[in-house]
DNA sequence: ACCTGAACACCGTTCAAGT
DNA sequence: ACCTGAACACCGTTCAAGT
């Protein structure tokens, strides 16, 4: 009859809201774990209720699914953000201090960065962000829909940038590889596209980590400068 | 002893390079069509194999494991990705082209949304067209790093504004779910948060399909206008 | 050179049954 | 109200064996 409705852990009344013992905190506390250690392809049911010494399926009363689980540790990494008073430090910093901060904590975790699109972010704490952001583009002076487009092609920019990072990072960081091969392979591939392999030798001669940091903060004043430009005169 | 190498299917030697029969490109061919009918979930080797008429595991000759297969797909995707000569249309026109087929390509193949970020774009359609990407921003008047800089800003923003519109159109598009619940629920939400709610009730007022085409040209020229001003003087 | 089937070690989820 | 174990329907991948 009815038709389905939009789903998400944050639209169901959680079981016993604030129960002793076994809880959706604990549960949510020990996934976290869990990921942090192992990445998302370690966390399953069984292992997250074997580290809860439960039986692998007990956690189906707290939670519906799987992806119900994701989305609650999924606004965990929004609560390690910092949201800045743009009243008190302007809005051009706070921007600055959030960007970085979320850059950031995906980094610190990075299984997140693979949740991001792929679950609805409708926690409290990514509401909390939402909310503080547009503050920070209100007090810019943007009005109407404009301070929701600067919002999205802001964290557009921030999501583009840190997500292919993680990626990276977990493809050259995890095996011993072996540098000059890979110089070699990575040559090779280039040799056949003139403007790229220009790039990729110039990189070459930095620190990777600080290259994708003064390329975030390239990237991250152009955006504010371009947005600027949008701002009622 | 030698360290294990960067892998990814461009770096080996496909078996048999050109043999008729069953090959790299009909797997390729038939493991799109799968994806476009039933996403990246709809996807096992073992269905793969069904369709090819193979058993289940003939495929590990042609492909080392599953995510080469992804791989190789998802160089496919970038393959349809139109890149304007900037000699000819000017780089502002030529960079403006090119993202918004970039944009276009994703939502019309979901799919490749959550393979951003998770695999290298080593193949060669992704490597032309950053190769292009980069004779545009030269073309501008780019020197040195800052071209790579503002390539990764603006492949950050392109990525960045549409795999979320890619999560949203799979979330509420693919259940009949009663509109009206929805806002309500929606609205429910946003209650607490009072400068989101101002941003939800202006966005209701249109149609999404269009809001999203808007929020992606304003931050677009937003992006651009800003890069513009770090160009040399 | 290519393909097969059986087997291994996993998954998420359901559900009747226990306390 | 909470937890369990067995069971179902899947996975990706390995490998000895076939032609």
């Amino acid at each position: 009859m009815s038709g389905k409705t939009f789903s998400s852990v944050w639209l169901r009344e959680p079981r016993k809201p604030a129960s002793p013992g076994r809880s959706r905190q604990e549960i949510v506390k020990a996934a976290v774990e869990l990921l942090d250690e192992e990445g998302l392809d370690g966390l399953s049911m069984r292992k997250l209720g074997a580290k809860l010494s439960a039986g692998a399926t007990s956690l189906y009363w707290y939670v519906a699914n799987k992806d119900e689980l994701l989305e609650l540790v999924y606004d965990e990494v929004w609560g390690k953000m910092r949201v800045p008073d743009p009243a008190e430090v302007g809005w051009r910093e706070a921007v600055l201090v959030l960007a970085h901060s979320m850059r950031q904590v995906i980094l610190d975790h990075p299984w997140s960065a693979e949740l991001i699109g792929r679950l609805p972010a409708l926690g409290p704490n990514a509401l909390h962000v939402a909310n503080e952001m547009r503050a920070m583009f209100k007090q810019a002076g943007f009005k109407g829909p404009d301070t929701d487009y600067a919002i999205a092609t802001l964290t557009a920019f921030i999501f583009g940038m840190t997500i292919p990072e993680v990626a990276w990072n977990s493809k050259s960081g995890t095996p011993e590889l072996d540098p000059e091969e890979m110089h070699a392979v990575l040559g090779q591939i280039f040799a056949r596209y003139p403007h790229m392999r220009e790039g990729y030798e110039l990189s070459q001669r930095e620190n990777p980590r600080v290259v994708r940091e003064v390329a975030f903060d390239f990237g991250l004043v152009s955006v504010l400068d371009g947005l600027e430009r949008r701002l009622p005169t």
